[in-house]
DNA sequence: AAGACGATCAACCGCACGAAC
DNA sequence: GGTTCGTGCGGTTGATCGTCT
């Protein structure tokens, strides 16, 4: 036995709102609102629409305080470091961006941010096969990222539920850039050209009014004097900045603070024993030392 | 000027999940 | 514990508009 339809079919309206629809529905929820029933609704407004249809319309486009119109660069940057780290969870993407919609970050990402990102020109007659051509000739670092996008949007991550900073995750990817794919931590040999951890994390995301950051702390153990670690951060796009620490007496740890955008790890590990990888993640910023509630993983290769 | 085609975005559809029974 | 129902979510569709040939 199938699922009961949620409306009449038959009597429903469907298709684009009247201005008098919209009218009635406003009213009545400003008047009422929902009532914590949504199938019901349409009737008691004097609708013939489908309840799913209000809410919808409700959500999207009459309740107060929507933002509509062009995003801005502070809005772009969360939405890509938020789409890196947990993928097209797009109600969880708005619920960062005050004002906007679930529905209006979706259209934004898939017609204008991704090829933004990807450095494709917005012309008309730009088609599939040219996309290729572009995608093939961007830098390989760009390519890469595209790549690590889709598989981060299309995998589970490998490692145990992603930790959450006050409802953002950060969620480590070990990823090999010769083949796209996401690898198991036993797979994983940092030795070998084309191993990653790709780890989607934002560090200096600002809205009008709130600042926000994360404070991630990388700590290596079981590694030998004289291995030497490598760490790439890229910005989206662009390659932003390499680190490398040569490991003598010091203790192995290493700070990524106030660092900007989508951090891209590469341990780069010239020792022979392996090596114990923790990272801990904190919403502050300013002082790794004093993290408050900082999540944990930890895994060996 | 008109047809073709791509871009945009509002709206729909189907599924998953949780609450209620 | 199983079933039904309402809600929320993400993927997809289709109407409309703009640009190009």
């Amino acid at each position: 036995m199938g699922r009961a339809p949620c409306c009449d079919k038959a009597n429903v309206k469907k298709g684009p709102w009247s201005p008098e629809e919209d009218r009635k529905l406003k009213e009545y929820i400003e008047k009422n609102g929902t009532g914590g029933n949504w199938i019901a609704l349409p009737q008691k407004a004097g609708l013939k629409r489908c309840g799913k249809s209000c809410r919808l319309r409700w959500l999207n486009y009459l309740r107060p305080n929507i933002k509509h119109g062009d995003f801005s660069d502070d809005e772009d940057r969360i939405i890509c470091n938020l789409f890196a780290s947990i993928g097209s969870r797009w109600s969880i993407i708005a619920a960062q961006l005050p004002g906007r919609t679930d529905n209006d970050i979706k259209n934004y990402w898939n017609t204008k941010l991704k090829k933004k990102i990807l450095g494709l020109p917005s012309t008309h007659r730009s088609s599939k096969s040219m996309q290729t051509h572009l995608l093939q000739k961007q830098n390989p670092q760009t390519h890469f990222i595209s790549s690590a996008l889709d598989a981060a949007a299309s995998l589970s991550p490998f490692l145990s539920s992603p930790p959450n900073l006050e409802g953002v995750p950060i969620s480590p990817y070990l990823f090999n850039t010769s083949n796209n794919s996401i690898l198991s931590p036993h797979g994983f040999n940092p030795k070998e050209a084309g191993n990653m951890l790709v780890f989607g994390g934002d560090q200096s995301c600002s809205t009008s009014d709130v600042s926000y950051g994360k404070g991630v702390e990388f700590e290596m153990s079981n590694i030998s004097t004289g291995d030497q670690l490598g760490f790439e951060n890229y910005l989206f796009g662009g390659f932003e900045e390499t680190q490398k620490l040569l490991l003598n007496d010091a203790p192995p740890l290493m700070e990524f603070s106030n660092s900007t955008g989508y951090v891209d790890m590469k341990p780069l590990v010239g020792g022979t024993n392996g090596c114990n990888f923790t990272y801990n993640a904190s919403e502050d910023t300013s002082n790794i030392a004093s993290m408050k509630n900082p999540t944990q993983e930890r895994f060996s290769f």
